[in-house]
This record gives structure tokens, sequence and C-alpha cells, in this order.
DNA sequence: TCGGTTTACTTTACGCTACAAGGTAAGTGG
DNA sequence: CCACTTACCTTGTAGCGTAAAGTAAACCGA
């Protein structure tokens, strides 16, 4: 029960805001709340989100205008921050979704056309 | 026919390597015959991997003994280095098309379960 | 010999983003 | 005031893609 390896960090480069933003189509939510919901919905891969990675992220997105946020206390402890998909967000959530799929149709057809090419060295 | 607007260059980190690893399962190749081989598999996307992103990523995949290199003459002009997987190259590129399939199955799960959801509130 | 041409490779400086590690802040209850 | 909980922020580092410009090695014709 080792989980999975790490995904590299690079290959997540560019990705990890549109998973966020798309996670923020369900309603508001704040830091901490984003990294478990995305632990929910990734699963296995819990944790592919780091807090440090998380909040200048957020930071971003909201000084871009994508963002919208406000403060609201919670049960316990410090309030928290919750942020919203503003509609310069959405728009922009849109061409994201829609440049991975290029990318990802684009990858398919050529990387996995033969998973396991056998080194044709003879 | 403006073709397609130029991907993120953060969506293409951690995976240039791949496509280019990939490509040389093909036979052995150098700088230029990569970039044309690229463009022609990628068709309408041809020029996503600059000259000046490739040859330090060759020497990066070389230095860590994942492709050796051997000079050759051309036609004309300078002559060509090429390029050619070697058995360590060849495993990692396996680990790393699995883990691409890994991380695709992941987003498409995630994020592209309602392609066009014009917002989905309610 | 000397430019000029073609082909190919190299270098520099920069920007963006993911991360680890550690710090700060704002509540509550003893 | 202090400890505890929850949440957020900051600093520094590293990797990689890119534009722009430069260098290198072959051949050619005059």
């Amino acid at each position: 029960m080792s989980g999975p390896p790490d995904i590299d960090d690079q290959l997540l480069r560019g990705l990890l805001d549109t998973l966020v933003m798309d996670l923020l189509r369900e309603g508001p939510n704040y830091g901490f709340g984003i990294l478990e919901a995305l632990g929910e919905r990734l699963g296995e891969d819990a944790g592919i989100v780091k807090e440090s990675t998380l909040y200048p992220l957020l930071h971003r997105l909201a000084d871009r205008g994508y963002l919208a946020s406000h403060q609201e206390p919670g049960d316990r402890g410090r309030p928290r921050r919750y942020y919203r998909l503003t509609d310069e967000g959405q728009e922009f959530l849109g061409t994201r979704l829609a440049e991975w799929r290029r990318v990802a149709g684009l990858l398919d057809r050529t990387l996995l056309r033969s998973p396991g090419l056998p080194t044709s060295t003879s």
C-alpha cells in the first residue's frame, strides 16, 4: 500500500489552476476546504496540490480577476477566506478546458498509439 | 483560418521530453529533423516545440543517460548530431507514459465530465 | 584565399509556477 | 496571559519553456 508515486511537478503546471477553478464551479470554498475537496475528487492522488502551491495560486487568480473572495467565520479558529469564480473566471476556465482537451487529444493520438512498443531493435 | 491559438507554455512542461523520446522510438534523429517530425505528428500544432526549447532538452536527457548521440554529415552544411534512445531512456519513457496516462485519466474524470457545463447552478 | 550561403547547433537572460519549510494571524477556553 | 486550534502567508529554491542573438562547420564560386 505504498500508494502511487508522486506525480512530477512539471506535469502539473498550468493544470492546477484549471483544477481549482473547476472545483469552484461547485460553489465558493476556502483554502483548506479546497485541498480537502481535491483530495476527494482525486482519490488516491490526494495531496496532489500542496498548501504552499494553493495559496499563491489563489492570489494569482484573484489578482487577475478570475476569483473574488470574502471572509467568513468558521466553527473554531481563524476565519476563512472563501473564493468564488467571477464571470471572467468562468470564461477563462472555459478556454483552459478547451486547451486541455486539445492537448490531451493531440497526445493521445501521438503518444499512446502503441502502448508497449517492444523496442524494434532487431 | 487563423489557426489554433498557441498552447500555454505551462501546459507543455514535463510533456515535451516525453514527446521527443517517444518520437525517437522510430529511430535516431537530429535537432532539425526532430522539429520537423514533431510538426508532422502534431499537424496543425506544428511549431509546438521551439528550437531554443529542444536543444537544451536534448542535452538534459543526454546528461541523464536517456539519450546517446553521435555526429554524421548531412548533404550540405554543418554535420548533424543524431540522438537515439538508450535502454535507460526506454525505461524512463515507459514510466513517463504511465504517468501521463494517470494524470490524463484523473483529469478526464474530474475536469471533463461536463464538457460544456454552462454553470449548472441549481 | 575569401566571402557568401546553407544548415545546424549554442548561449544568455528572463518569466512563470510548484514546492519545502517555517512563520504569522485570529479565534476559543483555561 | 498562555496554550490550542484552525487557517493563511512568505521566503527562497529549482526546473523548464522561450525569445533573441550568436556561433560553428561544411560547401561553393570568383
